[in-house]
DNA sequence: AGCGCTATTGGACCAAAGGACAGTGCCGCG
DNA sequence: CGCGGCACTGTCCTTTGGTCCAATAGCGCT
């Protein structure tokens, strides 16, 4: 095998990305691509996928996790987030069929590790994924018990730590890399 | 992350896999797994797959290929041989198509009784769209060319035909996390 | 022409979010 | 023991979001 050239494709959010691809795709025509994206989304995944791409993955994710997608595609694999694979799975009905509840017991603590919530402690995960499911800060404090003021410090230190300005952005990026 | 140990579970063709690899998961909880199939299925690497393997592949492959597939599992990755991927990007056009005509819709403004944002008028559409990419009234009005005034005045219109309370749902319900 | 719909905008007000300052208490570790 | 990290909480302030009233102008349809 050839030893190929690695690139990286970092997703203009207000341009469709198969586009940004076929740009990229003029100038490197032979190489691997890796696709960095700010606001992840399955759909665009799939698309970057059937088209080729190696590697999809958030923009935000440290500097080892893209080392590490980097080594994988290097090796000749593909690099693909643990939503997606559910998603690729889940929409094959007849694996589905198949699995007969396998499927259920994924051990989510096993996530890849590219996913930025893993640089949260375990209870700014929590309210992060409340927030992420819609709740306010006064809905966060009712579902764990704790004051509306205590789930604004740690949204905020959320924020500090995913680099988001607000809730919105952060529901974009927590949902980017989760199925409901 | 640890360096996690490698396993190879060469299939035995007269026992069904999962169990092969219950077996296995026993002896070897927390390693690597690569399945080794002397007559690969699809199927069967499916429900693998979603059992968490890492790795599935033809038994009678080379050296170097199984070389290949270490280095990539090792680092992190999957190693979906090529078809599989294929069947698994091809079951998913169905999905893919879904959305994409959701897409289509938010570009094109077609009609699909299913996509909540068929009930919007165009401007309203607009608003929406620049909403769940995460801007902020002030940001949508910029973009749109509008005072934030009007923002809020559409905003508030979508929440009303979406039956939404606030931006946070709506993102939810665009970006396809909940249904309208 | 009249009507309904849409886009646009204003004023006013309150709720919620976000952030900067501060603090206490618990736990694990060297 | 001292320290750092974490969870929790407070006060205070600013900004943003959301809602309720109102209005005008343009367009398409009957």
């Amino acid at each position: 095998m050839p030893v190929a050239t690695l690139v990286w494709l970092h997703l203009d959010d207000d341009l469709p990305a198969l586009s940004q691809l076929a740009g990229l795709r003029k100038l490197h025509p032979d190489s691997l691509v890796i696709v960095l994206a700010n606001q992840p989304d399955d759909g665009d995944a799939l698309s970057l996928f059937s088209a080729g791409v190696s590697g999809y993955c958030n923009a935000h994710a440290t500097v080892a996790n893209l080392r590490q997608v980097a080594n994988v595609v290097k090796a000749g694999g593909l690099w693909i987030g643990e939503t997606l694979m559910k998603r690729l799975l889940a929409s094959t009905q007849s694996a589905l069929s198949r699995i007969s509840g396998a499927a259920l017991s994924l051990d989510e603590a096993a996530s890849d590790s590219n996913d930025p919530m893993s640089t949260l402690t375990k209870r700014e995960q929590e309210v992060a994924r409340s927030v992420a499911n819609g709740s306010s800060n006064k809905e966060v404090a009712r579902e764990l018990g704790i004051t509306e003021r205590t789930v604004k410090a740690h949204v905020g230190s959320v924020f500090k730590k995913l680099n988001v300005r607000d809730r919105l952005q952060l529901v974009l990026i927590v949902n980017g890399r989760r199925q409901a």
